[in-house]
RNA sequence: GCGCCCGUAGCUCAAUUGGAUAGAGCAUCGGCCUUCUAAGCCGACGGUUGCAGGUUCGAGUCCUGCCGGGCGCGCCA
């Protein structure tokens, strides 16, 4: 209906041009939006506030021109200019019903378009770490890039869900070498554990089990690995040149095959609670991208060819430099360092080019706000390597602060408190979790309270909404109880039945979604969503207070669920989209 | 110091991305269950959108400068 009335006005535009009423060479977008206020009719259009300036006009004249001009169509009622200059569109009682009609038809589809014909894009997110279970930090990542991903497959992108592996740096030769130690503990070794290694239980686990599967034959006598060390942070020495000294002497020790054993053991093991984690949550990746494999197969080596042969890349002190800075960035960066390795920047520079190369139309990272550093130079990366940055959007997740009612939960791994996601998921329940993660637009401070999430309670937003879905169900239930059955295309041959103001609002509301899901996937905003669907649950909320569904007259019992149980797939859909669940009762 | 993000009702946040009288929830107060689930509904109270300028038919939204808060500024990942 909206590109409809897009159409109409462009006509009457035309007429008038030809007319010479205003400027044959005036160039205006014609933005066709939903009214805020019924007063103002279903739809609202601002041409002729724009058009003012360049026809030397009032815009409310203009407005009355163009009314005028305007050709009739069987779904416009009424037009009114109204305020400063609005053209006010009314819809006739016809094409106001039109969404029930396309709900019900559309089900699962409703709002959402067509599948797999438009562009390729690349979410990644996610992307810890896979040093440690997942924390309530990449919750929030998690919840939001998986709600993005499934708006943008409803607005009718191909989505590639992808989570970056970084299984290549120092932290995880520390989450090795730490399970390595745990390991030779377990086999009766005495040895102090470094301060900078990996703490959590998780990691005893694992070594435990390489004792199950290796026996000891990794063992090494505790005296070879803490001869002649440095001393540890805790004893005055430097805690970064301890860890780096054992991690260096356990390399010696192990050798290379049984030391990549250990690394492979403790990546798998982590990497698969993590999967498993974020399955719980309901998240799924289409693909988990390994850092290492980015080095095993040559792509930085391919992406640093390409820098040199730009001319991008310079020595300096012993290192090789990017010179980010004649791309936008504030200082040069180092890709491969004094001692010949390449640096984790310049693994990102070849997997943002990697990821180009495999095609995609367009690339989103979702990263934690503490990285937006990284924005300058992977895009002025991509920009030397004759990329397209416009391609690649970055969108930032701030934090989460957990409450417990009012006491704020201190996150740090040590204190021992609520840290994993997965204890999260235990306490409050996926449904819970994902609704309060994208509640909130991306980029603000998110304040999750536990006990809110948990409460079975009016204060509870998701459970607002569930219910709403749960009590359509339960008078469909009525029904049946009742021995009645729904006829639901006698329903949709009196939709005209329909005249209370609640019903008009709920219509109103369903209208909505589809270009909800188009608006909310362009801005990269699954927030939308959740709010809309509070709206929408409140409009059935107060029709259900208001009127009876199960009345005797069939006509308007039989229309009255139509139009309940579109709304009802609507907010199927809409959940979907956040990844809750809709359930028949509660 | 430089860069990015954020300042909206007592609290937590929206605001169709520049539109009409800035809206919800919580909290407070007052109503509604003999009727399809009261995890619900209706009403009241609550605002100089951090401050000061500017841009235009129109600014919470855009530009400038302050004030306040968060984050970042490694040959770490």
């Amino acid at each position: 209906m909206r590109e409809e009335i897009r159409a109409l006005v462009l006509q009457a535009l035309s007429r008038l041009q030809a007319e010479g009423r205003i400027p044959a060479d005036a160039e205006v977008p014609v933005q066709v939006e939903r009214a805020r206020d019924r007063q103002h009719g279903d739809f609202a259009v601002n041409t002729a506030m724009l058009l003012a300036r360049s026809a030397r006009c009032k815009p409310r004249e203009i407005a009355e021109a163009l009314v005028a001009a305007l050709p009739s169509h069987h779904g416009v009622a009424r037009v009114e200019v109204a305020g400063p200059g609005f053209i006010n569109f009314f819809l006739s009682a016809d094409a106001a019903f039109q969404p029930v009609r396309d709900a019900l038809a559309a089900g699962g589809a409703y709002g959402h378009g067509v599948a797999g014909d438009g562009p390729r894009v690349l979410v990644e997110y996610v992307s810890a770490n896979p040093t440690g279970p997942l924390h309530v930090g990449h919750g929030r990542g998690a919840a939001f890039g998986s709600a993005l991903s499934n708006l943008l497959t409803a607005a009718g992108y191909r989505v590639h869900q992808e989570y970056y592996v970084n299984d290549a740096g120092r932290q995880m030769d520390i989450l090795a070498t730490s399970v390595w130690l745990r390991y030779l503990q377990l086999q009766g070794e005495q040895l102090r554990f470094p301060d900078n290694g990996y703490r959590g239980d998780y990691v005893r686990e694992i070594a435990a089990r390489l004792r199950d599967l290796d026996g000891d034959r990794l063992l090494h006598p505790a005296g070879n690995l803490l001869a002649e060390l440095p001393l540890d942070g805790s004893e005055g020495g430097d805690k970064e040149n301890y860890i780096d000294t054992v991690i260096a002497r356990s390399k010696t020790l192990l050798g290379d095959d049984d030391y990549q054993r250990v690394f492979r053991l403790a990546l798998d093991t982590v990497l698969d609670d993590i999967r498993d984690d974020l399955h719980g949550f309901g998240v799924r990746h289409d693909s988990y991208f390994s850092e290492r494999s980015l080095e095993e197969e040559g792509a930085i080596e391919h992406a640093l060819e390409l820098l040199e042969r730009g001319g991008h890349l310079y020595q300096a002190d012993g290192a090789t430099w990017f010179r980010s800075t004649a791309f936008g960035d504030e200082k040069d960066r180092v890709v491969r360092r004094e001692n010949g390795a390449t640096t984790y920047f310049a693994s990102d520079i070849a997997y943002h080019l990697n990821k180009f190369e495999r095609g995609f139309d367009r690339c989103i990272d979702v990263m934690g706000a503490d990285h937006h550093g990284y924005i300058g130079r992977v895009r002025a990366s991509l920009t030397a390597l004759g990329r397209d940055p416009d391609l690649l959007d970055f969108r930032l997740v701030q934090f989460a602060i957990l409450y417990r009612g009012t006491q704020r939960l201190q996150m740090s791994t040590r204190s021992g408190q609520f840290v994993t996601l997965r204890e999260l998921r235990d306490e409050v329940g996926t449904d819970a979790g994902r609704f309060f993660y994208v509640l909130r637009k991306p980029e603000q401070h998110l304040d999750f309270d536990l006990e809110l999430a948990k409460s079975e309670s009016a204060d509870n937003p998701v459970y607002y909404i569930q219910y709403a879905h749960a009590r359509i169900c339960s008078v469909m239930r009525q029904l049946a109880e009742r021995s009645l059955e729904h006829d639901r295309d006698n329903g949709l041959d009196h939709l005209a039945r329909l005249t209370e103001e609640h019903e008009q609002a709920l219509v109103n509301a369903i209208g909505q979604y589809p270009e909800l899901v188009t608006t909310a996937a362009a801005a990269a905003e699954p927030h939308q969503v959740a709010h809309y669907l509070r709206d929408l649950a409140n409009a059935v909320h107060t029709y259900y207070n208001a009127h009876q569904f199960l009345v005797e007259d069939a006509d308007l019992r039989d229309a009255r669920l139509c139009l309940v149980l579109a709304a009802r797939q609507t907010i199927r859909n809409g959940l979907a989209l956040l990844g809750v669940s809709a359930p028949e009762a509660m």
